[in-house]
DNA sequence: ATAGGGTTAGTA
DNA sequence: TACTAACCCTAT
């Protein structure tokens, strides 16, 4: 194989290399430490400005690899220099098919688009020369790693999948870049695509993250023969041309055929109105194309509104306060009324709606019909419940019984003084997430995906904020501020007050998260790590003890622990599967010390900057200061801690000890672990609580502000704390402890 | 009992 | 027709 390729490198790379594929010799300006870097940090998103440049430039790198699978890399006129040809965005970028020390590009579009042609031209013959020195020595393809010094927080999972893939002819379909400056600002900046980059990528042999819109954080695949599959690849592109197709296709109107409208007559006298979905599946009905909301609009049409929901009742809108919602809730009524009129579906429209029978006269279908169609009788109601709008006043005490109750949602149905006996359980949930997003996500519950696109823009900013701090290094910056969508929810009624880490002594052993910090935002590939709450399941099931000393839990670490690790710090939104089931918090924490420990001495101490774990409750802030910066914390698990003595923790150790915690929810939510400069504050805190001696689950309540130990009783869950172990001090500070545990 | 996805009603 | 919100279903 290898002389196979040794032959093909040497037939066609000097001629490709020294004349049409200069690549940089130095880079034209220092990447940008803080800003996102542009379009060539991420080839195969339609940001790309020529869709076909990466896919050309790579093409070096997967022919190198598997020459027998590309014969048109024996060309003498390589592809790449056709396709230059044709537009004002050459590839005067491409990279060298080896170089030891690949110049870093900037990742600005500008540098793309704005090189004079003197410069091109002058790498040109420089670039020409060095490739075809190296095109002698290198058999194989260059190495990845352009920076092997790099430290990383987590091992690189994604580095294999950095070759962009071989496209075919209909890969060129990458869109051209239309966004507007700001979108695509806007897009470079987003956390998905940040927490996608990698800190030492090479640029060329970088994973290929396909964040065109609508599949960010998906990861192009390789398909069996090992080339990525065209359809993933060419997906961004070619989603747009269905896109327009799609809009096409629904441009011409499917009219309903007299045929169709028997079936979905029939399929409503059979399965009744409402079940659109069961008559659109139904085999003895054919539609075409349909779906279950034409179903519902053609029964509309040509039936009216009359015939269902004649169980409804009238008056279902004692409580609406709204002055439009009460009315469009009593005219509900009002049809219902009407519609329970146990007559004919025709006979009923034609007195209730007699506007709208003449506007669509055609289409009314008429009890002769019907009956033709054997449905002599009025069709069967929908068996759901009446849509009951909610009122601002069931909002309040929809988010008065959240404070109240937490999350468990039944019992916010049950509490007399809220009103909602009429409700389920799953409807104020429901209505919770559409109402208070922001909340319902800090809860640790996952929003719909429209949602949570809203509540991603939200957290963004706040993200982003938290990272410039976090490089900013522990000493010089105040604690993150948190506002109230990022870090809390906040019952009004809490008293507790969480006071912000002071700076100490110690956050000097933190200068190294300031500088890897900043060195991975450089190169925008810091990320929060993200784990599933599977990890307290897994642990479960292993029997991990919070008290496991950090050795033994190092010689523990699953490979594929760290690698999910990896690949959920690579993109933020990517939550942790373990490959068995859970850890205990404790022992994340404890991996991540222990993988820190390779860094800095202070192992127990080590975390990254914004190591987040998924939480699902965050403690609730002193209602007095709500300016207070606060730390993200809030740690969880399955167990209830109260069994542990801590008196049997190990030294060295930071033990988290965990509040009870739906299963359910121990799934997917989110934690947030506190930063290292949070946990080494308010040592002395922690004494307090020792002092006190009271078992975890008591100590865990404590005020800062005079009121120790009083007593929530509420879903928030109390987060005892990392204990450090050392004498009597804790690492963390009161701030890392929530509410109290009672249930 | 709950989480989360699916379905349907209503409206612009 | 698209979209949102209310409601439903079902696996856990």
């Amino acid at each position: 194989m290898e002389p196979r390729i040794q032959t093909l490198l040497s037939a066609s790379s000097p001629d490709r290399n020294s004349q049409h594929l200069p690549p940089p010799a130095i880079p034209r300006r220092p990447p940008l430490p803080v800003e996102p870097s542009a379009v060539g940090e991420e080839p195969w998103t339609n940001n790309n400005p020529n869709g076909c440049n990466d896919y050309i430039r790579n093409e070096h790198l997967v022919s190198a690899a598997r020459p027998q699978l590309l014969p048109r890399q024996k060309s003498s006129v390589p592809i790449a220099e056709v396709l230059n040809d044709d537009g004002p965005t050459t590839f005067h970028n491409l990279p060298p098919v080896s170089t030891n020390n690949p110049p870093p590009f900037s990742g600005r579009l500008a540098d793309l688009i704005t090189e004079p042609d003197t410069q091109r031209s002058k790498r040109r013959k420089l670039d020409g020369a060095r490739n075809e020195l190296n095109s002698l020595t290198l058999p194989k393809p260059p190495p990845l790693k352009k920076n092997v010094n790099r430290r990383h927080l987590i091992p690189p999972l994604l580095q294999g999948l950095h070759h962009p893939p071989p496209l075919p002819p209909q890969g060129r379909l990458f869109p051209p870049i239309t966004e507007q400056r700001g979108d695509l600002g806007d897009r470079l900046r987003s956390p998905v695509r940040e927490a996608g980059r990698h800190t030492d990528r090479a640029r060329d042999n970088e994973p290929v993250l396909d964040r065109s819109e609508g599949n960010k954080g998906r990861e192009t695949q390789r398909d069996q023969a090992g080339f990525f599959s065209h359809k993933d690849i060419v997906e961004g592109g070619e989603r747009i041309e269905e896109n327009q197709r799609k809009s096409k296709e629904k441009a011409k109107r499917n009219k309903w055929t007299e045929e169709e409208t028997k079936d979905l007559l029939r399929g409503v006298s059979r399965f009744g109105i409402g079940s659109w979905k069961r008559i659109l599946k139904c085999p003895d009905y054919t539609f075409h194309g349909r779906t279950a909301v034409d179903l519902k609009d053609r029964f509309r049409t040509c039936c009216g509104d009359n015939g269902k929901n004649s169980n409804k009742k009238t008056g279902t809108s004692q409580d609406s306060e709204k002055g439009d919602k009460s009315s469009a809730q009593e005219s509900n009524g009002r049809d219902k009324a009407q519609a329970s009129d146990p007559q004919p579906p025709e006979a009923s429209s034609a007195s209730a709606n007699p506007v709208k029978k003449a506007k669509s006269k055609t289409d009314r279908v008429g009890a002769a019909k019907l009956a033709e169609l054997g449905i002599d009788k009025p069709f069967e109601k929908s068996k759901r419940r009446d849509r009951k709008q909610f009122t601002d006043k069931d909002d309040e005490n929809l988010l008065k019984g959240f404070e109240r109750h937490g999350s468990v949602w039944h019992f916010i149905r049950s509490d007399p003084e809220l009103g909602f006996q009429s409700r389920h359980p799953t409807d104020l949930r429901d209505r919770f997430r559409i109402k208070y997003p922001e909340k319902y996500a800090q809860a640790g519950y996952k929003l719909k995906p429209k949602d949570a696109g809203k509540q991603k823009e939200k957290t963004t900013i706040t993200d982003s904020s938290d990272k410039r701090n976090a490089r900013r290094g522990v000493q010089d910056r105040a604690p993150p501020t948190l506002t109230t969508s990022a870090a809390w929810t906040a019952p009004s009624s809490g008293t507790h007050t969480l006071l912000p880490p002071p700076v100490n002594n110690y956050s000097s052993s933190f200068d190294d998260f300031g500088d890897r910090a900043s060195e991975d935002d450089a190169d925008g590939s810091y990320s929060p790590i993200t784990l599933s709450r599977n990890i307290f399941d897994w642990a479960d099931a292993n029997n991990y003890q919070t008290n496991t000393t950090l050795p033994s839990l190092s010689a523990d670490i699953n490979p594929s622990f760290l690698s999910s690790i990896d690949s959920a710090n690579t993109n933020s939104q990517t939550a942790f599967k373990p490959p068995t089931k859970g850890w205990t918090s404790a022992t994340a924490l404890a991996v991540t010390s222990s993988y820190n420990n390779t860094i800095n001495p202070l192992s127990t101490l080590q975390l990254p900057p914004a190591l987040a774990l998924h939480s699902n409750y965050m403690p609730p802030p002193p209602a007095s200061t709500s300016s207070t910066t606060l730390a993200p914390i809030s740690v969880s698990s399955a167990r209830p801690s109260s069994n542990i003595n801590p008196r049997l923790l190990t030294p060295n150790l930071p033990t988290i000890i965990i509040p009870n915690v739906p299963a359910a929810s121990a799934r997917s939510a989110m934690h947030n672990l506190p930063r290292p400069a949070e946990l080494l504050s308010g040592l002395d805190r922690e004494r307090e609580r020792d002092v006190r001696g009271g078992t975890e689950h008591q100590s865990a309540v404590q005020n800062t502000q005079g009121q120790p130990g009083e007593e929530y009783h509420s879903r928030w869950p109390n987060v005892a704390g990392l204990e450090e172990g050392l004498g009597e001090r804790s690492l963390l500070n009161s701030s890392v402890r929530g509410r109290g545990w009672e249930e």
